[in-house]
Order: C-alpha cells, then sequence, then structure tokens
DNA sequence: CTGAAAGCGCTAACAC
DNA sequence: GTGTTAGCGCTTTCAG
C-alpha cells in the first residue's frame, strides 16, 4: 500500500470521485444524504474518504449553501467565570449538534460589540448569541434585528428580544427580604459600572423595591468601577461610623473582593457582616466562608441560548420574543450571610 | 435618500461594483491592495460601501486564496480559570491582528481533541493554538505536524513541538526550597488526573526532585480526580496522624478546594497548614488568605502564541521548536504558605 | 490604473 | 441511484 495514512496536500471531492470511480455529487450525497446512495457505493466512498482523510471543505460549503454551521458567540470578558462557564455551556452544545462557534470579546465597550457583529456577519454565521452591554441601547442588537440576523441574547432582559435569563430584579428583590429576616436594617448594595450591564442596573431596581418593600432606606450605593481599587473601595464604606451590616454585590466577583475587604477592615464574615453576591460561579461553592449568592445555571444557559437558536435556524425562522426563556434562579445561603450582629 | 442604511439582503462585490460603475476587481482591490486604485475610485467604491453596509464574504475569499483569517484553538475547558483567561488573550490578540477565533473544548478527552482538529482543518483555519493532554502521546499533535499544518502548544512543553509555556518542573523545584526554608519537612503534593496533564506530571516531577535535593521523603502523593470529592479526599488527609505541614496543589483549583478542607477540618492556613497552587489565576489575588501560588502570564502566554503563530503563517511557514517561548513565572509568596509550625 | 475571465470546492437542480 | 452542470462570491493573473 503505497499510502495508508493521510498525506500533506489537501484533498478535493474531485479527488475521492476520481478514486471512487463516481461522480462528485454523489461523493457529496454521501455527506449531506446518505439515504439517497446505495449501500456498496456509500461504503465504498466512506473507505476511500477515511483512507485519504478526507473532509469537506466547508468555506466550500458554506459559500455553496449559505449556511456556515458556525455560531457567533458575543461576550464580555472571559475574565468573568459566568461567562466563561456559559461559553462552554455554548461549546458543548453546539458541538454535539454539529456546529462550531466563533466567539468575540468586547470588554464592555460597544463599539466593539458592532465590530464583532459585522465580522461575525461576514463569516456568514447562521446565528448569534450575545450579552450586550445595554439591550435598550445596542446598536450591535439593531443591526442583528434590522439585517433580520437570527440571534438570542443571554443574560440581557429585554422584551423586544428572545433571551435566555434570569429575573434579576425578583431576585435581589427577595433576596433583600430574607436579610430583613435575618434582622439587616442597613443595607447596602455594591457594583461595578452601572452603565456598563443593564443586569446590574436591573439588579439594583429589585434592590430598591425590596428595601421599599421593607421600608428600609438603602445605604448609598458603593459603586466600584475598577478592579483594582475594588477592595479598596468597599473597604472606605465598611470603615464608617454607622456601616452597614450586610453587602448585597451586584455579581460574584465583586463579592468576592468584599469579603476580602471585610477581612482587610477586620470584620467577620458572616458574624459582623452579610455578604452575597450573584451569578453562581463555580469557584463560590468552594470558597471559605462559602459564598452566598443568587444561583443562574450558567453552562445551562449556554446551552438553551444554542438550543434555541438552533430550533428557529431548523424551522427556517428567527426566533421570537415569545421564546424567551427565563431560567430559575435560587438563593444559596452558603456561609457568607447569616443573623446580623447586634 | 430611498435608503440611507444597509438592507435585508446580503450585498455582494458585484452590486458595489455595479453601482460604482466599476469592475469587480476593483472593488476587491479597495479592499486588499488599496494603493493600487486611485484615490478617487477607492474613496468613491468605499462611500459606497459604507452605504450599503458591505463586507466582503469571508468564505468566498477563503475559498479562493485558501487563507481564512481564523485560527483554530482547542483548550481543555473553560471551566477552569486558566484557560478562559488564556482565551481571552488570545482572542485580544488575534481581534488586534484582524484574525477570528474557533475554540473548541475537549474536557481532556483525547478522543475530542482529533475531532477538533479535523472539523477545525475543514473550516480551513490558518493555524491551530491547542493545550493537549500529552503532548508526547497526542494523536491531534501527530495529525496536524503530519499534515504539516501550523500549530502552536500553549502550557504543554515538549521538545519536539513549537511552544509557549512556563518552567513547572523548576518552579514547583524552586518551590519545594522554599517551602523547606521556612521549616516545612513534611510536604505532600496534591494534584488531579495525572495522565489528563502533562503538565500536573511535569510539576510532580519537580516536586519530586525539590524534595530529594532537600533529603526529604514526599508524603504520599494525594490524588483528587474528581471535583465532586477533592476537598474531602483532601481532607482525609489532613485529619491522619502525621499530616502534612504543607500542601503543594498541582493548580490552583484544587489549590482553593485544599483551603476548603484545611477549614473543614479545623486547621487555621497558614498558622497550621501551609498550601500552594500553580497558575496564578486572577481570583486567587483577592480570595482570603490571599493564594500563595506561581504566578503566569495566561493572558500573555495566551497573545504570545498568537505572535508566534501568525509571525510563522506570515513568513509562509511553520513555527518551528527554536521559536518556543518559556515565559517567566514567580512565586507569589501570598498569605496561604507561612512558616511551619512547631 | 482598470477590466475580463477563470476557478477555488462544493451542492442542488435537473437529466438519465 | 447516479451524473452533468451551473454558480455561490471572491481574487488574481493577464491584457490593455
Amino acid at each position: 500500500m503505497d499510502k495508508d495514512c493521510a498525506g500533506v496536500d489537501p484533498v478535493s471531492i474531485l479527488d475521492i470521485a476520481r478514486r471512487a470511480k463516481v461522480s462528485p455529487a454523489t461523493v457529496s450525497r454521501v455527506f449531506n444524504r446518505p439515504e439517497k446512495v446505495s449501500g456498496a457505493t456509500r461504503e465504498q466512498v466512506r473507505a476511500i474518504c477515511r483512507e485519504l482523510g478526507y473532509r469537506p471543505n466547508a468555506s466550500a460549503s458554506t459559500l455553496r449553501t449559505q449556511r456556515s454551521r458556525v455560531l457567533g458567540v458575543i461576550l464580555p470578558t472571559l475574565t468573568n467565570p459566568v461567562f466563561a462557564e456559559c461559553l462552554q455551556g455554548i461549546a458543548q452544545a453546539t458541538a454535539a449538534l454539529g456546529y462550531s462557534i466563533m466567539p468575540a470579546t468586547t470588554d464592555y465597550r460597544v463599539e466593539i460589540e458592532q465590530e464583532a457583529v459585522t465580522t461575525l456577519q461576514s463569516f456568514g454565521v447562521d446565528g448569534t448569541i450575545l450579552v450586550v452591554s445595554d439591550a435598550e441601547t445596542s446598536i450591535a442588537l439593531q443591526m442583528l434585528a434590522q439585517r433580520q440576523r437570527p440571534y438570542v441574547l443571554v443574560y440581557n432582559r429585554h422584551p423586544d428580544h428572545p433571551t435566555v435569563s434570569v429575573a434579576g430584579d425578583t431576585a435581589l428583590r427577595d433576596l433583600v427580604h430574607e436579610l430583613v429576616q435575618l434582622g439587616h436594617r442597613r443595607i447596602a448594595m455594591v457594583c461595578g459600572q452601572l452603565d456598563a450591564s443593564d443586569r446590574a442596573q436591573q439588579r439594583l431596581a429589585g434592590f430598591m423595591q425590596g428595601m421599599h418593600k421593607a421600608g428600609l432606606t438603602p445605604q448609598p450605593l458603593v459603586q466600584v468601577p475598577f478592579v483594582e481599587t475594588a477592595i479598596e473601595d468597599v473597604a472606605r464604606v465598611l470603615r464608617a461610623p454607622s456601616r452597614p451590616t450586610a453587602l448585597v454585590c451586584s455579581n460574584d466577583l465583586i463579592a468576592i473582593r468584599a469579603l476580602r475587604a471585610a477581612h482587610e477592615c477586620g470584620l467577620r464574615v458572616p458574624a459582623d457582616l452579610s455578604i452575597t453576591g450573584f451569578d453562581g460561579i463555580r469557584l463560590g461553592h468552594d470558597l471559605t466562608p462559602i459564598l452566598s449568592t443568587v444561583v443562574q445555571p450558567n453552562q445551562d444557559m449556554g446551552r438553551h441560548s444554542v438550543e434555541l437558536l438552533l430550533r428557529a435556524l431548523r424551522e427556517g425562522r428567527q426566533p421570537t420574543t415569545s421564546e424567551s426563556i427565563t431560567l430559575p434562579y435560587h438563593f444559596f445561603r452558603g456561609e457568607s450571610c447569616a443573623q446580623a450582629p447586634f
């Protein structure tokens, strides 16, 4: 046997056709409509493909069929485990269904969201999964909608778009209730750059509702725009005379830094101070104290968005707002949150 | 003006050519060799492209030029922040250089590594960045090498392949030395599934060297194959009569769980027990105690691998082993590691 | 500096 | 069940 293994040069459908003494169309059918090919030739073609290590050229088939079997993914950053976990879910779900992904990170910058949309578009992605800074104002989103390109938002919640998300506002409303039950009165919300995340805004809104319902005046909002200074920013608040007894953080990463700030201020968590997060990143469960947080099924959110998008694609349509999924969350009590101190 | 914004239907180079009263070749040149087009027509064509929201079809150009401007990326999982951070670096570097990425996660399974290579190949990626379970035996790697497809390994270290990595063995050798200086004698290594990671094996080797050099007998290796039982597995060791005074963990995720195990056993870190990790994930710095760990520049490792690969690509060749980069690490003392107890 | 034309690899009518 | 053929959108000689 001259060569029993795949070589260096690219093999085309024509090479296979020639070797198998069939037409290229037949080879193509073996891959796309195997049932339309007689068992004998099918197996023979397959054997040759295997021998030559042939795989159809995706660009050619995309060009021809106008379907790429690729999904675009636009995320703020992979540095936050929420999105990394979600992307992991997306990667698994797509791979299982024969799709590939093309992700882009925006670092929360809207111009980059737009750029990402256009490059992904130029690759002919069949659909796009994205989390934008603000669904209400996102140009990237408008571009997709206007050009009628299938897409789903993840994490973002908005009535005018198909989304896969969790009710962050309700979650925080309920969370405040729990804290109040635990005797907390001086409760402060801590969040990052509000204008870079409509999720944070919604969570804040829920927080305010909860406080209002409980007849409490929220402590001044603690904003920690930069990770570099986050711990210090929180520490400052904790050193103030009538410091809060509970810190409700808009995400787990911030909560972990708040934990650190408490430590630096000599406060014990949860004895002196309760701290809660939001997101349910895997790592939170292994911390000491175990992070109290609103757990979202991050990987599943990714999986669901893939399924929602591909279902629509299969039916030759775009996802609709009526298909939007609100996934359940649950407040995980953990160890960083307890009875208020006296 | 009938339409001042991009429409729904795909615009091709022919549409632009027609509107601009030039040939498609000229439009193509405007994008690929703008200097070969007169200033006037160039600007006119650009204006029309902007007006119609035209972007060249990437599949068509890939098919024609045999260059995709896409890099494949193969990683074990995005659930471990090391790889997520690295991918973030890759995403940034590629985007800055006009490339896109197509990642796949393998969950440490070699069959999936292979599948990933073939699908990426079918998309005509210009090169591949990967971290494999074991560079020595990886079939995926052999496939790339044999077919002469450009690739770089990240994290893996192997003399026969171009790599971007850190000297994990040396790092652990030195780390053991530090621990010994701090008075530790009963030191145990904790690692995950050794056969799923040649990095862990190399780190273990370095650990053994270090122990040997110090004339110490290593405590029995603690293996924590599954995350679900990791804390318990470590706790068991910590409850043994002559427990170790220091735990050297093969990565940060394991170290964090070891921290938890110590807590569950009523041991104070670092007073009663020192714990070190490896990787330098961002979060480790914000923990309490701050994780002592061997810090690798994860995002930079991603960036370097992109640059190494693209440099070779630009020069029309494959990366060579002589271009392999060993990046510096540093042991970050943190707070989880201190003098041995008496 | 610009245009004409061929063809990258594949698929989907449409014949047979 | 199988083959023939046209063409997806683009780039790139080669002429002019």
